[in-house]
RNA sequence: GCCGAGGUAGCUCAGUGGUAGAGCGCGGCCCUGAAAAGGCCGGCGUGGGGGGUCCGAUUCCCUCCCUCGGCA
């Protein structure tokens, strides 16, 4: 009988460290934490990591495991995750995976075509290629070199362009080739994956008051320390921080920078629903305004132990 | 009460005698080493109400309502 990896997903704000908090209880699991920010250390209120109290009553993996001027990606994550999931079901647990990334989620889940980091020196020379040559250029290229690759890649979309040349030139074969070659923890175990829904508008009023809150547990003074250290470019892309950066600059006034950010965060909602929606093994999980919890926690148990259902 | 300005998208506003746009917001989507990132798509509308002129009114005229300034 295979092990079954738990996966409780969601938008931001929807409640999942509380509920998780709770399941694990429930199912003798402990938590691995699934997110690309809660990873780095110092930043608390920034990224709304579980209190101290649920910390210290309950294993959470991949919390605080970075320090704030080392960059971070998903294979990093991907290789600390799977270490991790494989220790605590060794213990004889459940591990319980609890995030919103949904890339981070699907990494673990799916694989990755593994051996080929980023390559700092040769995206930058990419780049002012692109500047240089216009924009069209690096497209074209892609087209010559990975016409695969290219047609499932909008033209403007010069991140992806950039990775997918990078691949060609390190590897010497397209991208689109490796990507068809991936082996996660599907294969070897059974996977569940349940998601907190709710209503957007309720999501949005829990988005702001979330963000009020950050800012009385001193959010600023928080981005204030961040921003005096060196801080690597995947920190500083943090929702809350980029933004009180602006701030500081003296490019909002408070009350500017309060509404960005809660705009910033209900736009990453949406865009984590999209990802989510997209991938049909989830089960939806329904909160309401009433619901408490550890009454959604309840919920949970109920539909894993109701009916295995086979990822 | 009088004078002036104005009521067009959720918000701020353009524009036109042939049933409307822009920015922001909002919605949908894509995603394999920056993913709290990056990219794509979509106008979502009782043109304040009512009447009139006209083949045709959001646009011109009348009237009422509302908002904002000034004078009382």
């Amino acid at each position: 009988m295979k092990k079954e990896i738990v996966f409780l997903v969601g938008p931001t704000a929807s409640g999942k460290t509380e509920t998780a908090f709770f399941l694990a209880k429930k199912i003798n699991a402990e938590i691995v934490s699934c997110d690309s920010m809660q990873v780095y250390r110092r930043m608390d209120i920034l990224t709304s990591k579980p209190s101290l109290l649920l910390r210290d009553s309950l294993p959470h993996h991949l919390i605080n495991v970075v320090p704030i001027d080392k960059e971070y990606d998903v294979s990093c994550y991907r290789r600390q995750a799977v270490k991790k999931i494989k220790e605590v079901i060794k213990k004889g647990k459940v591990p319980l995976c609890v995030g919103g990334a949904g890339l981070y989620m699907s990494i673990l889940i799916d694989g990755i075509f593994p051996h080929c980091p980023a390559d700092e020196g040769l995206r930058k020379r990419l780049y002012r290629q692109g500047q240089v040559r216009g924009s069209g250029y690096l497209y074209g290229k892609l087209k010559e070199v990975d016409p695969e690759a290219a047609l499932k890649i909008h033209p403007h979309d010069k991140r992806r362009i950039i990775r997918a040349l990078e691949v060609f030139f390190i590897k010497g074969k397209p991208i689109s080739y490796f990507q068809k070659r991936r082996r996660g923890l599907a294969d070897k175990y059974r996977i569940r994956i349940l998601c907190l829904d709710m209503p957007r508008s309720e999501l949005y009023a829990q988005i702001n008051r979330r963000v009020n809150e950050m800012f009385s547990r001193g959010i600023i003074a928080e981005a204030e320390m961040l921003l005096e250290q060196k801080i690597s470019k995947t920190a500083s892309y943090a929702i809350g921080l980029k933004e009180l950066k602006g701030y500081f600059d003296g490019m909002y006034s408070l009350s500017e920078v309060k509404e960005k950010i809660k705009q910033n965060t209900r736009l990453y909602a949406k865009r984590q629903l999209t990802w989510f929606r997209k991938d049909k093994r989830i089960e939806w999980v329904s909160v309401k305004g009433k619901d408490t919890p550890r009454r959604v926690a309840g919920r949970i148990y109920g539909m894993l132990m109701g009916h295995k259902q086979k990822v």
